[in-house]
DNA sequence: TGAATTTAGTTGACTTGGAAAGCAAATTCA
DNA sequence: TGAATTTGCTTTCCAAGTCAACTAAATTCA
């Protein structure tokens, strides 16, 4: 039985955006108690990882583009939980650093995204969580 | 081997931010040179549906919040795609209608993210885009 | 009935994001 | 070498989203 209720049902696309907006809602709420923002844990997250980063392979990796990400950066910055170092080899370049405040935030908000995410991945069958990040990094 | 470059990628809520940020831009820019936002789309596909919707409803299958919807119809009535009608049942509720204007922008866009879905289904192997869809909508 | 409460949708103040332009360092090459 | 181009990041201007407050209709119930 195919009753669809609703007529964009057929595209993945539209799942797609569907599951992004219930998870990133819950995991907003989850955040926002913490003051913190999804995408300022990202990149605390990828600062954390030790390999210096350039801001464009930041925002690469924290699903930013270049222009919000130097928005974001400056609130963080006068936060006071990163602060920007000209990168030696080029001066164009920043590496950004977690100060000791970022990292003890970094490690509060981790707990509750893991708890997030695991809430999530209990709504899976066992196997389909691994399944369904298979399937997902499979695009673009 | 699971040399992870990138510190997020075991995070589900990452995986997913990902893929839907790849599908969103593919999207984005081929209904920018529509002129049309995704989301209008998708009210647009409600509405053509054919059961009268409520803002409320409507804003649920669009995945917009409220204020959102509010706003992005007012959009849609000043390029004509749309029109506002008070039901007759409850006064307080609006029952958005397409114009025929709105009927045919419509049917052209569609197109444009059938063809998008398409090409997004052929980056899997044959079960495994319906796999996911079942998978995604699992969530929430 | 009619005062109190709930519900539907919108508005306003504020925040965030995107596109395009801008600036400065690095690189190319004539 | 030094003018022209490219690259990395930021800024500006504007479009769009959020939260909380607001208006008005509907419903509850004393």
């Amino acid at each position: 039985m195919t009753t669809e209720l609703n007529p964009l049902g057929n595209h993945l696309s539209y799942a797609l955006a569907a599951a992004h907006r219930a998870v990133t809602q819950l995991l907003t709420v989850r955040l926002k108690k913490q003051g913190i923002q999804i995408e300022a844990w990202r990149v605390m997250e990828c600062l954390d990882a030790g390999t210096k980063l350039s801001m464009g392979e930041l925002a690469k990796q924290a699903l930013l583009n270049p222009p919000a990400l130097s928005k974001l950066v400056d609130r963080m910055v006068s936060d006071g939980l990163v602060h920007r170092q000209i990168a030696t080899a080029d001066q164009r370049q920043i590496n950004l650093l977690l100060t000791n405040l970022g990292r003890r935030r970094m490690l509060q908000v981790r707990q509750d995204v893991e708890e997030e995410d695991r809430a999530l991945a209990e709504q899976f069958d066992t196997k389909d969580g691994a399944l369904l990040m298979q399937l997902l990094s499979q695009i673009s």
